[in-house]
Order: structure tokens, then sequence, then C-alpha cells
DNA sequence: TAGTAGCT
DNA sequence: TTGA
């Protein structure tokens, strides 16, 4: 059991509205979401998904959940079958359990995105904007390896900062941020040794509707 | 541990 | 362009 004292850190780091809560999840606790994490890899084979534009993405992805985000030649969308034409498994309850400490006014997420960053990994500059209600925030938890994440507005071209997340570490994209470009420029590699054979695994938590 | 960016 |  993860104490709620354990994840609740000081305030809040706010970068352009994203609020980054550095070390919410205590080791202990990394360990246990990652395990579990595992185990939905094991049910839910990881696969590179492809964009519209025909580019084979450098993350690899799954995800848990209702509910699961896909990309083909056919646009982002969400959909309920993992590609091998099997349901997503369920969110962990260890994953539902930080969704509810940071957002408890808000409904049960639907759907729990893996990415996995390999070596060289990276996700472009984007916008989560493929569910069909934008009132309740992204929550995104990092494990294993630092991450070069970068932070814009809702302008294509407006400026962007970018801060290293850590493992461990829990973003809020709500509010002003929640339509806002964000996008992982590097990964350190082996800054980490969570992730058994190296990496970053980041889960997102939305309510897609 | 280039770069807490930016352009095309 | 969830990419180079």
């Amino acid at each position: 059991m993860v104490n709620k004292t354990e994840k609740i850190p000081g305030k809040p780091l706010c970068v352009a509205g994203f609020r980054i809560f550095r070390g919410a999840l205590v080791p202990r606790a990394q360990s246990r979401v990652l395990g579990d994490i595992l185990q939905v890899i094991e049910q839910a084979p990881l696969f590179s998904p492809m964009t519209p534009y025909g580019r084979k993405m450098s993350v690899r992805m799954t995800s848990a959940g209702r509910l699961g985000w896909y990309s083909d030649r056919s646009g982002y969308r969400y959909v309920d079958r993992h590609p091998s034409g099997t349901s997503w498994p369920s969110i962990p309850d260890s994953v539902l359990e930080i969704w509810q400490v940071f957002l408890p006014d808000a409904p049960q997420p639907e759907s729990c995105l893996v990415n996995y960053y390999g070596e060289g990994a990276r996700m472009g500059l984007h916008q989560d904007r493929d569910e069909g209600d934008f009132s309740f925030p992204v929550l995104s938890v990092s494990l294993g390896d630092d991450a070069l994440f970068r932070m814009g507005g809702t302008a294509r071209r407006g400026k962007t900062s970018s801060i290293w997340l850590k493992s461990g570490d829990v973003v809020v994209i709500g509010g002003a941020a929640r339509l806002a470009y964000h996008g992982i420029d590097r990964i350190r590699s082996g800054s980490s040794s969570l992730v058994p054979g190296g990496g970053r695994v980041n889960l997102t938590l939305r309510v897609v509707r």
C-alpha cells in the first residue's frame, strides 16, 4: 500500500500552466507501479504506431483501461482494442490511486497510455486533443530514466521552455495547459536503474469520453 | 549528463 | 507532423 503522504510533495513547480510535482512517488511506490505496468505490458505488448504521415514513432506504447490511444495512416484516435484484437487490460489500482490523490474531484480515467522510451526515443511537440472532453486534466507519471520535457502554449509557434523530468515526478496538465503543446526532446539513457533493461516509462491518465 | 531552444 |  502506498501512503498518501508519500505522494503529496510540497508545492508544485508551475511552468506554463503545467503543474510539476517533483518526487511525488517515493522509490517504493515507483517500484510497485512499475511492477503493475510490466504486467500490463505482458498482456498487451508494446508496439510502435505509425504516424498519419507514415513515420514509425520511436516511442513504443500500449494502454490500459477502456480506451487506448492509437495512430496509423487514418489518424490519431482512441480505440477499444490492442492491435492484436484483445481488450486493453484494466488500469492497475496502484495507478488509479495516484489519480485519486491528485484529482479527487474528477471522474475515473478511462485511459492509461503507457509510453516506453528507449535510448534515442523522442516525442515531438504536440497537443493532447484526441479526447472528446477537455474538462479534466491529463495526469502524467514518470518512471525510470530522466527526460527533457518541453512545454509551450496553445499556439504551435509559441515560446517553449524545458525541464528535466525524473522518476517519480507527476505532471498535472490541466486548465490553461490542457491544450498546450508539449513533447519529449531527449532521454538521459542510464540515469535510472528502475526499469529492467533501462529506459523510461511514462503513464498518461485521461478522461476521454 | 551540452544546451530548462528554436527554425524550417 | 506524437518528425527530422
